[in-house]
DNA sequence: TTGAAAGCGGTACCAT
DNA sequence: ATGGTACCGCTTTCAA
């Protein structure tokens, strides 16, 4: 059996409100009492319960992320990055995959209320405004990071999206190509959209249009769902000759549905992603990507849902950081 | 503030017993007061506190799950299965990333013990078999998934890594090789160590050596130091023409080496990794690899670890799954 | 300084 | 059937 509280004052001959002192680094105590009681602990290998703790109002040292799918490379990075940033600051993660799954998105919320984590982190596309905002009202700290909810007053760290699709575009344009086509994620998802009109801005003042027929979403299976997709595009009388997707999951399924059609990357076609994971420096060639710097952004995330919990910020704190276009192997001049 | 059950007490005009009652399903409530009760639950939107029913002696309904690293493709895939499991049976995931240091692991380690975690699985290959066992000795459910601890009695569920090193032998040999080459992990990782004994022994079966010198181990960052090593092996005056690498990530790092010191795969070299994760379908050429039933491995830990709870088994459990040859582009007959 | 005691939000036993 | 109450392990007044 655990040590508690009661066996550590009991061999020590103190009561338990003194071990609760030292444990606590307050109230006075003698510094030889202190000591023997340090002992004892020591000796017992106790270690106070968190759930006690927790149970008179005071943390629980755990926080809860939700992401779409803790096996897509791009949110394990970011669980990585929450996962050190909180356990920096003695916390620990509970990891949520919704699948972008209302049904599940609900039951983790739920869950995650009862265990009365210290915070919640949302990385999920989709998600209930107002099952958010209850929770919040709740004074339960919720942030948002790589996604956020649109409308909402909810704290959010997230990379500049729109700048990011302008970047592909530029990009995309520098390079000659004047077709452009774009997969996405499924239509809800705000970071996609915003990538998309940032995209598609930067095509109105180069004075291109991109046609919503040439903009194609995937749902479940990015990689499967984006090879067929781009092997649509492919077909068109028209071929577009450059795609940007707005993650590297499609871009590898148009990579795939290129290689399979006899399509050339990039000499018949450039591809740009968006996340730079570790899956563009695996492909053949390497793919253009646009980078979010996931580390940071955890970082900013943890600290700043740990320092909602002291004070209440009337804002809604709204970070966003810049993204950064990584030229690799997938992109180049437009062939004559 | 959330509403606790006294809110729905007085709230019902009955005592916290009757709502307990109602709450577990148990004891004899009548019909109608039950109804009221429920009612008023759902109108306070009521839902017990799990730490509170923690502290009386029951389930907190989270695991554990140490890995190496969340961000490696392979322990993401495993984390989702455990995920998944432990939803479906109401039950949380903590993920803890070990860098398979030591310190961490002890950190860690601790840290669910204070939050009387339900279970802790482990993934990571490198743990202290003294510190497992006091874990055990507390009587917190403990499973080994896709690692074992060498020499402890500890549930775990594998694959057989012994036959899949001599599947990846076989393979090469029926190829017509005979100068193989291995890269592998850090040697304190038991799963290498039973790959690369059934890649000696089917070696051996056929008549052929492996020399230390042809068995390179990698630590932190595996692409990196895979690559390194494989160009190493690479520069040998009689170069190795296939490679077995104890996982995908080593692989990787092989078929790198090799695009840029122009040996070209297969033709020239043949790739064997293990783990089959997503990263395998992505690489040019995809990679030749040793699956392992990654979602069932979770299902079956999380069922042991929960069934553990329950019946003290005397004897640890030990499953141990089949590994399965993918072959994909990476592998091809030795020119002659 | 030190310790007795009242919670925190439930569970479960025991009277009623 | 129903409710009173003693815990679970710890924090935090408040007296002594």
């Amino acid at each position: 059996m655990k040590a508690t509280i009661y066996d550590v004052a009991r061999e020590a001959g103190v009561s338990i409100a003194a071990v609760s002192q030292v444990i606590n680094g307050k109230g006075k105590i003698s510094g030889e009492r202190r000591a023997e009681i340090i002992r004892v602990m020591e000796r017992l290998n106790y270690k106070p319960s968190f759930i006690a703790t927790a149970l008179t109002g005071k943390n629980t040292f755990t926080l809860g992320l939700l992401v779409p799918d803790i096996s897509n490379p791009f949110f394990a990075e970011i669980a990585r990055a929450v996962e050190d940033r909180g356990h920096h600051h003695g916390y620990s993660l509970v990891i949520c995959s919704t699948d972008n799954d209302d049904e599940r998105v609900g039951r983790y919320l739920s869950l995650l209320q009862q265990k009365s984590v210290d915070g919640i982190i949302i990385g999920t596309g989709i998600v209930d405004r107002e099952l958010v905002e209850s929770i919040v009202a709740k004074s339960i700290p919720v942030a948002m990071i790589a996604r956020e909810l649109p409308g909402g007053r909810i704290d959010a760290v997230i990379v500049d999206d729109y700048a990011g699709g302008r970047m592909a575009a530029r990009h995309l344009l520098d390079l000659g190509h004047s077709r452009l086509a774009v997969l996405s994620e499924h239509r809800k998802v705000t970071s996609s959209l915003e990538r998309i009109r940032g995209f598609r801005d930067q095509m109105t003042e180069a004075g291109l249009e991109l046609p919503e027929y040439l903009v194609k979403a995937s749902g479940r299976d990015l990689i499967q769902e984006g090879k067929r997709n781009a092997a649509e595009l492919m077909r068109y009388a028209e071929r577009p000759t450059a795609i940007f997707c707005c993650n590297d999951l499609l871009a590898i399924g148009a990579l795939q549905a290129a290689k399979e059609m006899g399509v050339r990357v990039p000499a018949d076609l450039s591809i740009v992603g968006f996340d730079n994971t570790i899956l563009t420096t695996v492909t053949d060639p390497q793919l253009t990507t646009i980078a979010q710097p996931t580390e940071q952004m955890g970082n900013l995330v943890v600290d700043l849902i740990l320092g909602k919990q002291k004070v209440q910020q009337p804002d809604p704190v709204r970070t966003v950081l810049e993204p950064e276009l990584i030229v690799r192997q997938s992109t180049a001049e437009l062939q004559a």
